[in-house]
DNA sequence: AAGTGGTCTAGACCACTAT
DNA sequence: TAGTGGTCTAGACCACTTT
């Protein structure tokens, strides 16, 4: 038998935490080949001298992880890399707006603009009825970085919030720390290409390629509240992720 | 009080899922605002008629689905919408290998190259030692998707295995059915512009922009066994998510 | 001191799969 | 029938926050 590592209770680290970095580390080393069976769950408790809530929590954790695949009646199984699963996150958004102290956001124009066929779908309005544009300049320390377009629905009888255009009401819904009242949104990654105004407002060159992050928001009551999207050069941005046993 | 939707205990749907819906379907009609705070979990047992543990499973999930935070000694508090903690799936590229009546793929080129600067680096060997490339073109229903082009470790006492070659290591790779012995990956897409050849490859206009996503796999042993990249058309693929409550 | 979330136990029962 | 994963109970104890 190879000495297994146990379960420290003196540790802070739950128990269940350790058990599943105690798997990961057995599979990591080959000591459970992808494809794989684990040692069935009443097996593990007795290993490990844990209750099987304890064991259960920890392959749960697995299952969330992408590291194991379970099926009942059978066993738990490793689960060899998949690609198409892998999340990204946008991480750097985030942090961008954490340190306020470098963040600057540029109003660069408000308007009441006329929706015509596209802006009037997204937002659910009709075609003609009055909608709010806002252009702004997202820069850290100096350094443009993203360029922000949203429409927005026009409430006459509601002034023109001036939370929805500062710092605030973006840096909240990036970096959390705000009051959102948005109930759910879309969000889509694409490409494109930088047009003139553009890559003068993020001193890129025109034409080269960059990110389109495109969002729709919707409030407490589904009604669409905000279409619009960010722009950001590619050679900016690290959208990356770690997949498997690290 | 309100009618609280109660548990169904003669449900195929376990408990703490139902919870689980119940809570999401509060917070969706603003029952519980954002910022707002939960019902404590001794609460939450008495008012469902289940115990504490199947109450913790519920909010456990919550918290992983980023509805709720919690806070030790404080208790449950609704949490809003943040945009950079969103993440994206690669499900377009996991449906292209799904069927694999439909997908092709075509080898373009095959050399045994040495290393420059770059490619050392990337899989941790010496300039000029000889690395494998493989550029390949994949097609879903006769329409050209991928491009993909990769350096491989070479090991001149193994002869250039053919699986390495073919649709079943990137299938297995990207719909998980397959059996890849990587260990570990790093993931990182970008933005780039097509060039003659791939844009002539994938059928679209030279110098428009195109994803590029860059992985490195390494093997059970640590080492970099793979390093390359896919490009694809940006109008091609959608890569969006859903975030909030739907 | 009282209330909150966080962990854990030692079983129970169920559904599914293999033999 | 035996073994597997899946759910659930009715408590216990702990760490933390508020009053």
């Amino acid at each position: 038998m190879s000495p297994k590592p146990l379960i420290d209770r003196t540790s802070y680290e739950p128990a269940y935490s350790q058990l599943v970095n105690i798997i990961r580390r057995q599979i990591a080393q080959g000591e459970f080949p992808p494809g794989g069976r684990l040692p069935s769950e009443s097996q593990l408790c007795k290993q490990h001298g844990v209750s099987p809530m304890t064991v259960r929590r920890a392959i749960n954790l697995l299952v969330e992880q992408g590291v194991v695949d379970t099926a009942q009646g059978k066993g738990t199984f490793v689960k060899p890399l998949e690609l198409g699963m892998f999340s990204f996150q946008l991480n750097e958004l985030q942090d961008i707006f954490r340190d306020r102290e470098k963040t600057r956001v540029k109003l660069l124009e408000v308007r009441i603009v006329t929706a015509d066929q596209v802006i009037a779908q997204r937002l659910s309005v009709s075609e003609g009825d009055r909608v709010i544009y806002i252009g702004r300049l997202i820069s850290s320390s100096d350094e443009p970085l993203l360029h922000h377009q949203q429409y927005l629905i026009y409430d006459p009888s509601l002034p023109i919030v001036e939370s929805e255009m500062d710092v605030t009401s973006l840096g909240g819904l990036l970096s959390g720390s705000g009051e959102t009242s948005f109930k759910k949104g879309l969000l889509s990654i694409g490409v494109t290409s930088l047009g003139a105004r553009e890559a003068a407002y993020l001193r890129g060159e025109p034409g080269s390629p960059a990110f389109r992050l495109e969002h729709t928001f919707f409030d407490f009551n589904d009604r669409r509240v905000s279409w619009g999207w960010f722009t950001f050069r590619g050679d900016r941005f690290n959208i990356s992720t770690r997949v498997g046993l690290w």
